[in-house]
RNA sequence: GCCGGUGUGGUGGAAUUGGCAGACGCGCCGGACUCAAAAUCCGGUGGGGGCAACUCCGUGUGGGUUCGACUCCCACCACCGGCACCA
């Protein structure tokens, strides 16, 4: 896109015309260098930062949105006198650079930068106030020799290792898919059934920090409650016991996890996970188990059959059936659970399912006083017993019958999940499920059958990825040393270029011989490259950690340990600006980062985003704009129609920024209405403007007409507006309304002695400036016009005077009874006694009044009077 | 199921945090300019009643607190988002 070299002389069409002014300014901008951030630790810092893009090929109304909003605040913040961070960089590996490879035979790398100079076009064509010296691009090797650094310095601390898990695996296109690639459990190209196949990966031990994460959500003051909200749920912290329960008949325990100690006298049956270790000893019937392995963390019924071995409940010495049942999850607590049917509606449903006894433990503490005895009930009747599904049923193992008492007929038709009093739990009865939890838990600890513990929801980070366009994992497989890690000097391991991309196989890297074949680092021998690549979540989880210093091939290492660096400077974010989709991932592994960092002694902080605002979606005909649904909206159509400006008002203006934003064409004509109206008003009055001066302090004792004085007023009480509007809670929407007020009132104001030009003057100049970090282009073009040297953002933001911005006259409403009857217009000197009487004397109030007792008179200042009265 | 959010005119959204409900914008209606249209400008615009001054109703529903509730409390309804066989 070619930029108009700037002439400061020249003034542009009469007619506003957004191409003509934006071109020209955006390349003032340039050539001044006025978006360059300087390193000066004697000015307070603001560190302002936008989500980075994934470089796809355009940008979108999302990116309009998040970087409007951003870059109001780096200029606002500038304004006001900060030394401003404002970075902007490309989050670029992924997925879709390898799609893209496959589909039109272009080389992701070649892709992705195109796209990337496409988009910085884009978002210049925005007049985005970037400094580009700072631009972060993720696929280049000194930005991701980092990312291997990183992972070199977590192996060191054993936070990075390797474990096998399960990945995605299409059989008929014999390859490794993304979870993206995986849609309703077939293969996005074939649309063949995924599978799982077991993998060794690599790990990150992000749960080593589960506690402090879980804890630093509080101090997160700045953040939306409901980020924090969703990850706190994610972390998923819970606190129960360990309890072993030992096999009858074997030396062997299993050990189950609870958070529901109080109901471990109502445990009829133990579960364990068809994956568990200890599945494949007690199940005699490995075809059964096979099959049940196959039901296996799929939702939908549960399922499941008796081991033939029973376990005995160390509270009550019970001997209760161990079952193998596919609902039961391996990677959470210890893969076995102990059943209370009578208080967990999974447990009832199974006990169901299989006729097992279910045994009320806990009654509602309404209920206790009732009658609690033979609350156990029986097996349905005409039930197989101790059965299972007859195609999953072991054949030779005939359970027993029910070691529990008949009862009563009462019939529970689902669990009580909910709290109250222990009856039939031995020396627990009586006690309320907290006390008796603690007890219990004291009970196990001394007994030496169990402990506490804390688990959490959450797992560590697999970042191992089967995939080309990403980090290479910097690890060497020797056949002698076995996993070594590369040299730091080494790095970075580069991705190499000969790579076919098939959509065969497993890692793509596999393929290039001259990466995969090397010697092993420790004893020389023939050794081989680890050929998975990172997850791109990597990349983003420490980039604002590299916009603190210049761009280049720089040693992070040696910079990050001086003890006066850039990095100790800028840090932390002060704001942060992006979607709410990355409420949990992105946002908790950067946090994640952080503190490893801190650990390394890389940096004195504890969280790396000082505040978080959360923007909403982009919304069109009721749904998130995308292309499958046909509703987007091409940002360059727009500003070629309307400008820059107009597409960043606009999208400031249709709702506050953490709302969902509803497009409408419509409005954005209003909003390039508005400045039409503006542009209009300066050019109507720049010759008597030009001429006009003033001196702000001069300006209150100038000799001032009504009308003049209301625009002063009017002008001062918007400063007041759009500042607090701005600062508190990021309200641009009612900060450009207020605004629109002003010029509506500039548009209808006739100036005709020398000092109404002066306060025109003002009020215009004070709009361009308050108006600029919203549609900073138009504003530099009328600031020139009216005679003012550019640029108008080393202006300092002004302020107002809470003086002049007071009414002259107060009107008060007066109500009777709370209902709004009459107003009353008053100066500010009248005290409320006298308020209350001018109140009462009101014509209209004494008749409404009339000879009703008047019971009490409330006098709120500046607001209104009530008049209460009685009948 | 659990957690979080939202509910205000025809419409996007305001309301200084308990004090004039509907700022500002869009749309619509009427008018000016025009041969005409577009653009622009001016006026009107929550609903009902009245010629009118006015008046009654009105912030998802039902209750409560208060002189006074869109705002606070209780119960419920609807929609949106996140997590979800997490024991």
């Amino acid at each position: 896109m070619d930029i108009i070299d700037f002439a400061p002389e020249v003034f542009l069409e009469e007619k506003y015309n957004p191409q003509q002014v934006e071109l020209k300014w955006q390349g003032y901008w340039t050539k001044k260098g006025l978006h360059k951030t300087v390193f000066d630790p004697l000015r307070k810092k603001f560190y302002c930062l936008e989500m980075f893009p994934y470089p796809s090929g355009e940008i979108h109304m999302g990116h309009v949105r998040n970087y409007a909003i951003g870059d109001v605040v780096a200029r606002y913040k500038r304004m006001r006198g900060y030394n401003v961070l404002h970075p902007m960089g490309w989050d670029a590996f992924g997925l879709p650079a390898e799609n893209a490879a496959m589909k039109h035979g272009v080389h992701p790398a070649e892709w992705t930068y195109k796209n990337i100079r496409y988009m910085k076009n884009q978002l210049n064509r925005m007049g985005l106030s970037y400094d580009w010296e700072r631009e972060v691009t993720t696929c280049s090797p000194e930005f991701y020799k980092w990312n291997q650094w990183f992972f070199i310095k977590m192996l060191e601390r054993g936070l990075a290792y390797r474990k096998i898990s399960f990945v995605n695996w299409c059989p008929s296109c014999v390859t490794v898919l993304a979870n993206e690639q995986v849609i309703d459990e077939r293969c996005w190209r074939c649309e063949s059934i995924v599978v799982q196949k077991e993998l060794e990966q690599w790990f990150l031990k992000i749960t080593d920090y589960a506690d402090e994460l879980l804890k630093g959500c509080d101090e997160l003051k700045g953040w939306p409650e409901r980020v924090i909200a969703m990850q706190k749920n994610w972390i998923g912290r819970s606190e129960g016991v360990e309890v072993n329960f030992s096999i009858v008949g074997l030396d062997e325990n299993i050990r189950i996890f609870t958070t529901r100690q109080d109901t471990l006298f109502g445990a009829t049956f133990v579960c364990i996970a068809p994956v568990h270790p200890l599945a494949e000893k007690l199940v005699s019937d490995k075809k059964a188990l096979e099959e049940l392995k196959n039901r296996y963390g799929k939702m939908g019924e549960k399922t499941g059959f008796f081991t033939g071995f029973f376990a005995i409940n160390p509270m009550n010495g019970e001997k209760i059936p161990i079952y193998v049942a596919n609902f039961v999850l391996i990677e959470y607590g210890t893969g076995a659970i102990m059943s209370v049917p009578a208080h967990d509606q999974r447990d009832f449903d199974f006990a169901h399912k299989y006729d097992l006894p279910i045994r009320v433990v806990i009654v509602p503490e309404q209920q206790s006083s009732v009658n609690t005895l033979s609350l156990t009930l029986p097996p349905r009747g005409g039930g197989q017993g101790w059965g299972g599904d007859s195609e999953l049923r072991t054949p030779n193992t005939n359970p027993p019958s029910p070691p529990f008492t008949k009862g009563g007929q009462g019939g529970i038709t689902e669990a009580y999940e909910g709290e109250g009093i222990l009856v039939d739990s031995g020396q627990f009865s009586g006690l309320r499920s907290d006390v008796a939890r603690e007890r219990i838990s004291q009970f196990i600890e001394e007994r030496g059958i169990g402990k506490r513990v804390v688990n959490f929801k959450f797992r560590d980070w697999g970042i191992s990825r089967q995939r080309y366009w990403g980090t290479p994992i910097p690890v060497i497989y020797c056949e002698k040393c076995g996993v070594v890690p590369v040299p730091e000097k080494d790095l970075p391991v580069i991705l190499p270029e000969d790579v076919k991309f098939t959509g065969k196989g497993g890692s793509p890297l596999v393929e290039s011989e001259k990466f995969l074949n090397t010697d092993c680092p420790l004893c020389g021998g023939i050794a081989r490259r680890e050929t998975d690549t990172m997850d791109t979540f990597v990349d983003s989880s420490w980039y604002f950690i590299r916009y603190c210093f210049k761009k280049g091939d720089i040693d992070l290492d040696s910079e990050l340990r001086t003890p006066n660096s850039e990095l100790k400077y800028w840090m932390p974010v002060d704001q942060y600006i992006g979607g709410v989709e990355h409420a949990v991932l992105h946002l908790l592994y950067s946090r994640f980062f952080l503190k490893v960092m801190r650990d390394l002694g890389l940096i004195d902080l504890n969280e790396p985003f000082q505040n978080l605002l959360t923007q909403g979606m982009v919304i069109k005909d009721g749904a998130k704009m995308s292309k499958s649904k046909g509703n987007v909206v091409d940002p360059n159509h727009l500003i070629e129609k309307y400008g820059a400006d107009t597409l960043r008002l606009f999208s400031l203006f249709a709702a506050p920024p953490e709302k969902d934003l509803d497009w409408s064409d419509q409005g954005v004509e209003g909003a390039y209405r508005f400045l039409k109206r503006l542009w209009g008003i300066a050019y109507k009055n720049r010759d008597k403007l030009q001429v006009t001066s003033y001196e702000y302090n001069d300006i209150k004792s100038l000799p001032l007409t009504d009308y003049a004085s209301r625009l002063l007023r009017k002008t001062h009480q918007t400063i007041r507006r759009v500042t607090i509007d701005i600062e508190r809670e990021y309200h641009f929407n009612t900060a450009v309304a207020a605004l629109m007020e002003l010029v509506n009132e500039i548009a209808s104001y006739e100036p005709e002695k020398e000092e109404d030009w002066t306060i025109l003057r003002f009020a215009i100049e004070n709009t361009l400036i308050l108006l600029s970090p919203f549609a900073p282009h138009i504003v530099e073009e009328l600031w020139e016009v009216l005679g003012n040297k550019p640029s108008m953002f080393e202006h300092r933001w002004p302020d107002w005077d809470e003086e002049i911005a007071k009414e002259e006259k107060i009107e008060l409403v007066i109500q009777v009874n709370g209902k709004l009857r009459s107003r009353l217009l008053i100066s500010h000197s009248i005290s409320d006694v006298e308020i209350k009487e001018m109140a009462l004397q009101q014509g209209k109030i004494k008749d409404i009044v009339g000879n009703k007792t008047i019971k009490k008179v409330i006098v709120v200042k500046g607001k209104l009077v009530n008049i209460v009265v009685g009948d």
